[in-house]
DNA sequence: AGTGTTCCTGCAAGTATTCGCAAAAAGTCG
DNA sequence: CGACTTTTTGCGAATACTTGCAGGAACACT
């Protein structure tokens, strides 16, 4: 299965035209393996767990590449470290509850609304792979 | 004018709840008298040049803070620095293009019709002063 | 496998941003 | 104007993130 995980990630590394390094697989399988955002000092404390050793700058220029390539999702919450999770590709949206700190998802057939209409009225061809909404939920809006 | 800039500000950040403070005042007017985006080290090169003098840990504080009152919008586009522009409260949005590294405006109507969806949706109440659209400009689709 | 090209990584700085704490300023009330 | 309470600020670290460069690894081709 870890091989079948790696096969995968490889091909996508691959067709997003990257080559298949052991960083990016050793990152890439700690973000996998890990449920939630973490953040680029605990992607550093997965991989030397998994007895591997890459540089903490290694792994900032990875987590930057793979963002790129849409694999992983970059969120910066109030907090002073940004958090990281693995998406392949898929999109991923945010709804970030600024009163209890609670994250949910947001439908993404919303968002693919909203790309529709900003083409349609700026021609701008929207990439939003990742959106991190800020505002208040409903259990927090009640009170 | 420059007092009754001052002026205002004074009551916009009294309004936010804030104290009027030196360190509000000269960063605010270092934000409103430069066109465009301004990194922190930039509001900190406009205050020493207006003669003053504001520590750089205050300038991170003030600015992180005018943003939670939305006196002042943060961007992060590809670079390694955070930028910032004086909004007053508007709404401001950006559609960045990944292609020429142009920036322009985003309609607030398109906006306030996928905050109301998604309230509609998921009940949430999007707080969204200011969003960074990452995309593909129609000039540079073209080619 | 051997070679060449291009991309990646480690290392060692460098820059950007945050934090803890004690002193100073702002707002409040009498 | 004081005396008092609460927020801000400066200073000096600490932490988070980025960069330049030279050696090492991936891939393509033979």
């Amino acid at each position: 299965m870890a091989e079948l995980h790696e096969h995968n990630t490889a091909t996508l590394l691959r067709s997003a035209g990257r080559r298949v390094t052991n960083a990016r697989l050793q990152v890439a399988h700690v973000l996998q393996h890990s449920r939630g955002h973490l953040s680029a000092s605990g992607v550093l404390a997965g991989v030397r767990q998994a007895d591997g050793h890459i540089d903490q700058s290694t792994v900032y220029r990875v987590l930057a590449d793979l963002r790129d390539t849409g694999l992983v999702a970059e969120s910066r919450f109030g907090n002073s470290e940004a958090t990281y999770e693995w998406i392949a590709g898929d999109d991923h949206h945010h709804l970030h509850c600024v009163e209890c700190g609670e994250t949910t998802q947001l439908s993404s057939d919303l968002v693919d609304r909203f790309d529709g209409a900003v083409l349609e009225q700026h021609g701008f061809r929207a990439e939003n792979r990742h959106m991190v909404i800020n505002g208040v939920c409903e259990r927090c809006s009640v009170e």
